[in-house]
RNA sequence: GGAGAGGUGUCUGAGUGGUCGAAAGAGCACGCCUGGAAAGUGUGUAUACUUCAAAAGGGUAUCGAGGGUUCGAAUCCCUCCCUCUCCGCCA
């Protein structure tokens, strides 16, 4: 949620950065400061008036203990009116409050000026591209076919017990899924973050702070009995850690990683191009979540960029990084880079992670808040990204290396599988 | 799930209708003291809004959340949420 102190401050910037974003509904920007207006002016009655009438609580309560009782009751008599405008008031602010909160989260978060301006996938910038495409035989097969020659993944099964993009990790596909957890995570520690284990349902509290609700609810397993959601990713609940919290300055940057499993619906999305690992109703991420000071968060978010890019050389998987477009971004970001990996046998580019630098979007919804240098609370920024999720991985994995004898496990990965070759 | 107790500031904890944004202590910050530290001592120490103000400051709201009673609510009433103790169940 953008600062309305901020949309003041910067009408025309605003303006022009939202089209940047493809922004359709720029009037929104006038009818927030407008709001706003209504929104002080209505607050600063009611204060005012709230003020004469504690005033003359005050009086009463003096009169009372000074045995003028009459007094005091011919001051009583004129607090009705009082009453009436304050009630009155209350009701016209918090209308014009919930009015102005509409408003608000319609807006988008504004593109950093590095973002360049489109509106579709082919229109992202590629940042750069890095290792080399394999040359796969005629005969080479795609991971789910893979998946199934080599006893590593049953989708059947999943759809069994659960459904369709639940599968089954089975033997080695299951020791992979492991291996890669504990890679990551090991990967993440060295980067100096700190290892969270978080509950796998949050509550509504802490979807609206990361902005899932009220927009994406339909993106999100809801357990209805106790009113809790299944967490789409890992964000929700290591950024929620901070909801409603002030961090002293030196307690920046907090940087946190977690590995959960997520949960999308992913409603409508069926066909070639979500086809075995592809797209999954459940799937293994770890993530990274850090908070920065606003005067850091560009530096930071190519630091994890290039965290994000060492572990896929590591895995030895050609990639490249794309700087998202204005229309291709989320509501929510200012800037974000994702890492594709070269999918062989698919001929096609996956997006393995996002890394995005949120500024003070999420922040101000949240309220997460440091003291700065002149001991003034200020937002904090917020980034995150995916280090890494692990489905397409696997999927590249094993298409780009399979063999005549097998696939072979990249070498990081062997301490953590304990076998080289599946075959 | 049953029975009971309780939710106050960074923490402990007082406060049962007005003088309470809230005692006291601890912690923390700054200063004094000290060769340095401890002890001692002094001051300060919530958040948000503000078309009051240059600032100092002032006003308003907030004592789990939301409603209500009252001229006036941390304090009384109602609803919800949460925590703790005992019992039951259980990895």
């Amino acid at each position: 949620m953008l600062q309305v102190s901020y949309i003041r401050d910067n009408r025309e910037q605003v303006l022009e950065r939202l089209a940047v974003k493809n922004f359709k509904q720029p009037e929104l920007v006038n009818e927030v400061i407008d709001l706003d207006d209504k929104r002080r002016s209505t607050q600063t009655s009611l204060d005012n008036t709230s003020a004469e009438a504690n005033a003359a609580a005050k009086q009463i309560g003096d009169l009372m203990r000074n045995g003028k009782k009459d007094e005091a009751e011919t001051l009583k008599a004129k607090t009705s009116a009082w009453k009436e405008e304050i009630k009155k008031l209350s009701e016209q602010l918090a209308l014009v409050e919930g009015e102005l909160y509409q408003k608000l989260v319609l807006m988008p978060n504004l593109p950093h000026s590095s973002v360049p301006k489109g509106s579709t996938p082919e229109e992202n910038e590629i940042v750069l591209e890095n290792g080399v495409k394999p040359n796969l035989p005629e005969n080479a097969l795609p991971h789910w076919e893979l998946a199934t020659k080599y006893n590593l993944i049953d989708f059947e099964l999943g759809v069994k017990i659960t459904g369709a993009g639940f599968p089954v990790y089975k033997g080695k596909g299951a020791k992979l899924q492991r291996a890669l957890i504990a890679f990551f995570l090991d990967e993440a520690e060295k980067s100096g973050y700190n290892e969270v284990m978080l509950p796998l349902m949050v509550n509504e509290a802490s979807g609206f702070g990361t902005g899932q609700l009220p927009d994406k609810e339909g993106q999100m397993y809801h357990v209805g009995v106790d009113n809790l959601y299944l967490i789409p990713t890992a964000e929700v609940p290591i950024t929620n850690l901070y909801r409603d919290v002030i961090l002293k300055g030196d307690e920046l940057p907090v940087k946190n990683t977690g590995y959960t499993p997520c949960f999308r619906r992913e409603a409508g999305s069926y066909g070639a191009h979500v086809r075995g690992l592809n797209r999954l109703h459940q799937f293994d991420k770890v993530e990274l979540v850090q908070i920065v000071h606003p005067d850091n968060s560009y530096d930071v978010i190519e630091q994890m960029s290039l965290h994000v890019q060492g572990l896929l050389q590591k895995l030895g998987l050609p990639y490249r990084v794309l700087r998202l477009c204005g229309g291709d971004m989320s509501f929510t970001a200012s800037l974000t880079y994702d890492m594709e990996t070269w999918s062989a046998a698919q001929q096609r580019w996956l997006e393995v992670s996002s890394v995005s630098n949120f500024e003070s979007f999420q922040s101000n919804r949240l309220k997460l808040r440091f003291r700065n240098a002149e001991g003034k609370t200020q937002l904090a920024h917020t980034l995150n990204g995916s280090a890494l999720a692990l489905p397409r991985i696997v999927a590249t994995l094993l298409e780009n290396n399979q063999t005549e004898k097998g696939i072979k496990i990249p070498e990081v990965l062997v301490p953590y599988t304990k076998f080289e070759w599946i075959d």
